[in-house]
DNA sequence: AATTATTTTTTACGCGCGTAAAGAATTTGT
DNA sequence: ACAAATTCTTTACGCGCGTAAAAAATAATT
């Protein structure tokens, strides 16, 4: 590599001996110039390692090459996969991601969706807290900036949505347990963060009917998402007030299953299927720490790959296309139950 | 808020009735202009929701107010938390904290440099993937961009490192475990991904022979950043071979006690405190699910807060003096140990 | 009120690159 | 070999803001 410092595109096409506006080309689209320009240009990029100034680059043009990725909460190790495979799907594309996380505060998405906008964008993946997430002002962002929703709906926001069918998750999980053993009951916070609890709560009634079984729903306090600790204390709540109808607790989501088989532990309860067991449970998301719980969890897994791979490939679309979409489209993947040794 | 849109610092100096090197002025530091003035500007930005265009202000600028943060892996939620505190002081001293995670590869942790460099920070907190980081290239990085390394260190590299005082921890668990039953077995991969576990091997080895006892390290198989199997694995491999020589195993961090202790559990081995129990497990790092796991893992905790605070710091000084250091100086803070029921 | 210190305005240039237009050079097709 | 098509060079302007310098206005001090 050559010591000599490039300043600027100018003395960089100068020493590559191409004119600056066909680097220029070359740099908005390694393809659009002449296979024999272009070797030139990268041998020189290799000997001068010289990029361009990404705020000059970016000044002028309406639409940059910045994604940005803004998850609810990073401490949850279920985004920090899902922002890993997103990233690497958006550098693979030529794009600069930039990930946010909410960390659980409606005012952190504000400020975030605010930067955003500052960011000029090509587009925006958003998985959105939920029930504390100020509406209005995404509804504002998503008309500014080409947004792709996942994760967590909000009906009308946003030109797609991509996700898991909750429905899936339960009629699989629901079916499994009551065909397998006494039916469950259903245990979820009584004022969930999230969307995809109130599907899934209407899920568990939905099946429990049709399968001609009572429904039982458990609802515990706590807010926030801090949802380990919330299962764990509503769970020993529950224990301590023999509030269960069956020996088979479904729960909402897997952090909360978490916290649950704690309390189950340190209540001495066992939890497992057949005869030496007291209790069953099981949940849904398949989260990275669902293969360790004593014993591990069994849970209904999203199909991660294809929905993060969903979701980039219609926000891609949308920003080639350059046309909002006429109809919002919603497209949902379904579950896929994994059997552990908890149910 | 006025609808007339506002395209550039010009309009809106002469909508806000000041002039254009003025409001330039605020923009860079609120401070520096007479509180009546300021006042002015201000109202005008809440009327008209102007903000002035980023890539413009960093194009003149030799130092942006960019403060680029690098963890060595997202799915950890250990580094979700540490992301969070960050963030927000950042925020808190007006600059604009870019999140990178490495996700355990060493090909995207140079990316992320080159990124960063291209972002022109004003500084970078870095917490690096550690055995297998390219040396060379973070080294020339820190030679470029005031850098304070956090978390795990690189001996000579950045201005400063921050991190948890590995010998504390492990001074700590060692102590209480050989003072209240059988000594500790130490626990941990062959060819650990940081340095910090060399660190506490040999912590644990020099606290051991300080209390006479004879030392017993068990090293498992497993490379990468999956430390639950990896420890889970290590773990039936290590009890189908009775390879114990006493009843209490001390692992190099939580993860791989998360793992360790879902192996006991499949194993039937009790885990715990008191006869009725086989094994007694503790570990480092007090892990965000450490208090979740079946039994409660006894360990020792980071001080979160100190650390990413005094990082925070060190990099805010350095920026501030405008200075680099000249002698590189490295902060450890002591850990505190957790006593739950696995030991 | 006069002097001094502070702050703002006016004027002007430059940053590094996008991009448009016209002409020159090169490649492609026949 | 020649015309047509493609690609490149030359020239030139603009983006939105940082920033410097001198002049003007305002505030603080005596």
């Amino acid at each position: 590599m050559d010591e000599r410092k490039i300043r600027n595109m100018e003395e960089f096409a100068s020493v590559s001996g191409i004119s600056r506006p066909t680097v220029s080309k070359y740099f908005n689209d390694p393809t659009s110039v002449r296979a024999s320009t272009r070797a030139r240009i990268e041998a020189a990029i290799e000997q001068y390692d010289y990029r361009p100034n990404i705020y000059a680059m970016n000044q002028n043009r309406q639409l940059t090459k910045n994604i940005g990725i803004v998850v609810p909460y990073l401490a949850d190790p279920f985004f920090g996969e899902i922002a890993r495979v997103i990233e690497r799907r958006c550098i693979e594309a030529g794009f600069s991601p930039s990930l946010f996380s909410s960390h659980g505060e409606a005012e952190q998405e504000r400020d975030i969706l605010d930067t955003l906008r500052s960011l000029k964008p090509a587009g925006v993946l958003l998985a959105p807290l939920g029930r504390t997430s100020d509406k209005s002002m995404i509804e504002a962002f998503c008309r500014d900036v080409p947004t792709v929703l996942f994760d967590s709906n909000i009906e009308g926001m946003g030109e797609a949505f991509v996700g898991s069918d909750n429905y899936s998750f339960v009629s699989q999980t629901v079916e499994y347990l009551s065909r397998t053993g006494e039916p469950p009951s259903f245990f979820e916070m009584k004022h969930p963060a999230n969307p995809n609890a109130n599907k899934r709560r209407r899920a568990y009634l939905d099946m429990m009917e049709r399968l001609g079984l009572e429904p039982h729903v458990l609802q515990i306090d706590g807010t926030g998402w801090e949802f380990e600790e919330i299962g764990r204390k509503g769970g020993h709540d529950i224990l301590s007030r023999n509030a269960l109808r069956t020996d088979t607790i479904l729960c909402s989501n897997d952090r909360l299953a978490i916290g649950l088989l704690s309390a189950c532990y340190e209540a001495g309860y066992r939890v497992g299927r057949g005869s030496e067991h007291d209790l069953r449970v099981a949940s849904h998301d398949d989260h990275p720490f669902s293969r360790y719980t004593c014993p591990a969890l069994t849970t209904a897994a999203h199909d991660y790959a294809s929905v993060s791979g969903h979701a980039v490939d219609t926000l891609f679309h949308l920003i080639e296309s350059g046309v909002r979409f006429s109809t919002r489209d919603e497209t949902l993947f379904s579950a896929r139950l994994i059997m552990r040794d908890s149910a």
